[in-house]
DNA sequence: GATCACACTGTTATCGATGACAGTTTGCTG
DNA sequence: CAGCAAACTGTCATCGATAACAGTGTGATC
């Protein structure tokens, strides 16, 4: 691969002057430079550059499953809003794995002129370790309890339990089980803590052994699904915390010919791409996946296009409940806790 | 951010002596650099060393859209694969445009020291553009049909397609329709081409009215199906190229009220996470997503930690029709073409 | 104590591009 | 044609880490 001086010796000029052109400034020998770079097929260092300029034109993104739909579509909205200001995405899948997630901010931070990462759990240390690397950081869908304050980009995670738990209540469901999701990160967090609130704002007392804490993983829902349906005293009603876990309590309940909605009524968190064509069409807390990345691009580029310091911004995007199949009145009233 | 320099001068050494204990040769400083290196939060750059060594320990991966659950398994393998290697993956979305996949190449091929690609197209002249760059490249998925030749991981498509033909013929269809994705790429091309022959080898007739070429995309799946069943003379059976488009297809067969599989049975090309859930199940032609991912990986690592010449690799996966509910003998024989 | 091998250490050019600075050319005016 | 500003150009230090090379010090042996 040609460099530079390649190319300034075969236009008979400086190195000086084959930057200058390359940076779109006039020169006289413009003619030459431009012949020289062609004939040489020669494309300028970005890794020279990076180390010169101190600027990689690239942006990190660490998620904790790159596989989950969610995540997918918050990349895809980070891509389509950063690409049009020139910078690339580097996308990092911590496999939620802490020690790999750790590995990936190191690395990313400094391949990387900012950050945008969903953090595993809210005990990470992870503002530290960005600061240290003097890159700005925004924080999506997940945030941690301490360290300096950033950026960040939310959903109304408690408002979405509580229409859906309202939904429930709303049809006359008093026996409501949950499965969390972690509750070490924010959104499990949240979800768990508005179910209990949505619960005793309706002068439900909760039954302990409905409320299940699950992984966010589709294990997880199916497993834990399962041990629901044993209990001598079933719920009539449950409400899932993410969208994996949904599928797998779905596949859980397929496998004892459990009738939803009959039997039990379903609540996902989390739409799901093809929840209206599920058997029966899954009633889902909704939220705007892919805008939810690009607002958090958005403050990230504003940190990176703006020199002076603004405060940081917490967003809260609404979510939406959408009611389909898998909702309906309890079969029988009664039994209640 | 400390550098080489202020650890040497901490310590009271060399940079020589910093760079021989990072690279865990024994020196007598090592307790001082150590203590160095940890009060000044040391790290070395991986730019500098990039530019002076010529590797990133990363590698780049670039997929036509990472929101397709197939192509998020397959980077998922990937990565899995890589990362025992002390590799980092970048990921670039092409998002199903030639030019931003051009850009996107010549970018990683500048970052990384080897690249993974499902090129857009089998025009793409994507092999010429590595091969500037001097880095292995490896096709998986898909492949180009000009420029040198590099290693692939393929499915067997051809096979897929018929065993979900032979199935349908089986059941008793004649009038079999297929949702192609497009035509130039791979796997577009390979199923179209086997679609065909599977008829001609049943003795079917074409009916040029049941084959509709698609993209690949969700909505061109919505809209053949809604084309195919808009004939006087309908299919008794369809073959959906991809499983965004068998999503779309679903959509649309549930919109105009068509019962699956009594009036027209349907098979998908790639699993899909909640096929067992839908309304039918259903019959798909499945392939080891993960799998391909990884042995894709596999044969970069090889070129990478290998220095001898080793023979293109061409390697082709087998696939497996996964027989659910979507499919089943057709209502009424005897409108045939 | 002189000699020698071995182990370790420091000096410096290098990877490729950039930009501050100084130097040269051009074109214009009187 | 001298004088001068404007426009352009080249030189060189720099970003941070590495490695070839040369240099220093230690211990063992006679």
């Amino acid at each position: 691969m040609a460099n530079i001086q390649d190319v300034a010796r075969a236009a008979g000029v400086s190195t000086a002057s084959v930057t200058r052109y390359l940076a779109g400034q006039r020169t006289r020998s413009a003619e030459a430079v431009q012949r020289a770079i062609d004939e040489l097929g020669y494309r300028p260092s970005l890794v020279a550059r990076s180390l010169r300029s101190g600027r990689h034109h690239s942006i990190g993104v660490i998620v904790p499953d790159i596989s989950n739909p969610f995540f997918a579509a918050l990349v895809k909205g980070i891509e389509r809003e950063v690409r049009p200001h020139g910078l690339q995405v580097i996308l990092g899948n911590s496999d939620e794995d802490v020690d790999h997630e750790e590995s990936l901010v190191r690395e990313l931070s400094q391949r990387t002129d900012g950050l945008i990462m969903a953090p595993l759990s809210e005990n990470d240390q992870i503002p530290r370790l960005i600061e240290d690397a003097g890159i700005p950081l925004v924080f999506v869908d997940r945030e941690t309890s301490s360290g300096p304050d950033v950026d960040r980009v939310l959903v109304d995670n408690a408002a979405g339990v509580q229409q859906a738990v309202d939904h429930l209540v709303g049809l006359g469901h008093t026996r409501i089980a949950t499965i969390s999701g972690r509750v070490d990160s924010t959104p499990g967090r949240m979800r768990h803590e508005a179910f209990l609130a949505a619960l005793a704002g309706h002068g439900i007392d909760v039954d302990d052994a409905l409320v299940r804490r699950g992984d966010f993983r589709e294990a997880s829902g199916h497993e834990h699904m399962t041990a629901l349906w044993a209990l001598a005293d079933r719920p009539t009603a449950v409400v899932v915390a993410n969208n994996l876990m949904t599928a797998g309590a779905l596949v859980a309940l397929g496998e004892l010919g459990v009738d939803v909605p009959r039997e039990l009524s379903v609540v996902g968190f989390d739409d799901l791409p093809l929840a209206t064509l599920l058997d029966p069409p899954l009633t889902v807390v909704s939220r705007p996946d892919v805008e939810e990345g690009a607002a958090a691009a958005r403050l990230l580029v504003a940190r990176l296009t703006t020199e002076e310091p603004a405060p940081t911004a917490h967003l809260t995007l609404p979510v939406e409940l959408v009611v389909r199949a898998s909702t309906a009145a309890p079969a029988t009233r009664g039994t209640t806790a």
